[in-house]
DNA sequence: TCGCGCGTCACCCGAACGGGTGATTTTGGC
DNA sequence: GCCAAAATCACCCGTTCGGGTGACGCGCGA
C-alpha cells in the first residue's frame, strides 16, 4: 500500500516534468492553459483508475459454500440417558458384550465372573431397558445411544 | 458503465471550470503551473481511484469449501454380499426380523409361517454368516451391509 | 421332464436364555 | 465406622434357541 502510494507521487511528479517540458518546447501559446488541464487530468485519472485496479484486485470476497459430506461420527456415550435408566458401568459392560454377539458364558469368561453374575447383570439390563431378549436389548441401547 | 464514464467527463470538465475559476481570481502568478497540474492530478486521480473502485467492486471470486458435516447416509443394502453369501430373499428377511429383537415366534406371526420354518430360516442365515446366535448373526449382518 | 433352488413344515434334543428369589462381599460417600 | 449402592454368586424352573434330520411342493431352466 505504502508503495503504491510513493509510486503514484512519483509518476505524478514525471507526468508534471514531462508535461512542462513538452510545453517548454512547443505549447507555448496563450489559452493552452485548458488542453493543458485536460491532459494531466486524462493521464492522472488512469493513473487512478490502474491504481483503483491495484488496490481492489486482492480484496477478494470469499463466499464460504457448505457441501454436505458423509462424515463418520465417532460414538459418544449418552451420558443422560445412563443417568435416567440407572444402568450402572457394569452393566453397561455387559450390555456391549451382548451386543457383541458373546453368550453369556463367554461373557463371564471375558469378565472374570461367574456365569450367574453375568445372568443376574444382564436381567437387569433387560428390566431397565424395558425389555425381555438380548437381542432387544441390543437394539434397545443403540436406540439409545448407550451402545455404538 | 456507460453512466460512469458520462459521470467522469462531467466531472473532469466541472473541475478544470473550478480551477480556473480559481485561477482568474488569485492564482495568476508565473510558475503557478507546477501546483496548478498537481492539483489537477491529484484531483483526477482521485476520481480515477474512485471509479476504478466502481469498476472492479463487483468481481468476486467464489471459494467452494467442503465441510465436513455428520450427514447420516441411508442405508443400501450390500447386493454385492448378499450375493457372495448365497442369502436368499426370506432369509434376509428373517434376519430383519431377528435384527429387530424378535423371537422366532414372532416372526413367525409376522412373516405368516410356522415357528419351525422360522427356526430353519434362522438356521440357514447363521450358517451363511458363519455364527452360530442370533446376536451374532446381527452384528454379522450390520457389518456385512446387509442390515441398516 | 428332470433336477435344482427355494420355501415350507415337523420332530427331537441339548444348550442357552430369562425370571424369580435369596444371599454375601466390595465399594464409596457421609 | 456406617449405610447404600454395586457387584458377586447360587439355585430352580420354564422358555427359547440352535443343530440335526427328514420331508413336501412349487417354479424355473437345462
Amino acid at each position: 500500500m505504502r508503495r503504491h502510494v510513493l509510486l503514484f507521487g512519483l509518476m505524478a511528479g514525471v507526468v508534471v516534468a514531462v508535461l512542462q517540458l513538452i510545453e517548454y518546447r512547443w505549447l507555448v501559446l496563450a489559452h493552452s492553459m485548458e488542453i493543458y488541464g485536460a491532459l494531466i487530468a486524462a493521464v492522472a485519472a488512469g493513473v487512478g483508475i490502474w491504481l483503483g485496479f491495484k488496490l481492489t484486485r486482492p480484496a477478494e470476497r470469499v463466499v464460504v459454500r457448505e457441501v454436505l459430506v458423509p462424515a463418520p461420527t465417532e460414538f459418544v456415550r449418552d451420558r443422560g440417558q445412563v443417568a435416567t435408566l440407572g444402568l450402572t458401568p457394569r452393566e453397561l459392560e455387559i450390555l456391549e458384550f451382548i451386543a457383541a454377539g458373546l453368550s453369556n458364558r463367554e461373557i463371564a469368561e471375558r469378565a472374570f465372573v461367574s456365569e450367574n453374575t453375568v445372568k443376574t447383570h444382564s436381567g437387569r439390563v433387560f428390566d431397565k431397558l424395558g425389555v425381555r431378549r438380548r437381542t432387544q436389548a441390543v437394539q434397545r441401547g443403540k436406540e439409545l445411544g448407550l451402545i455404538p
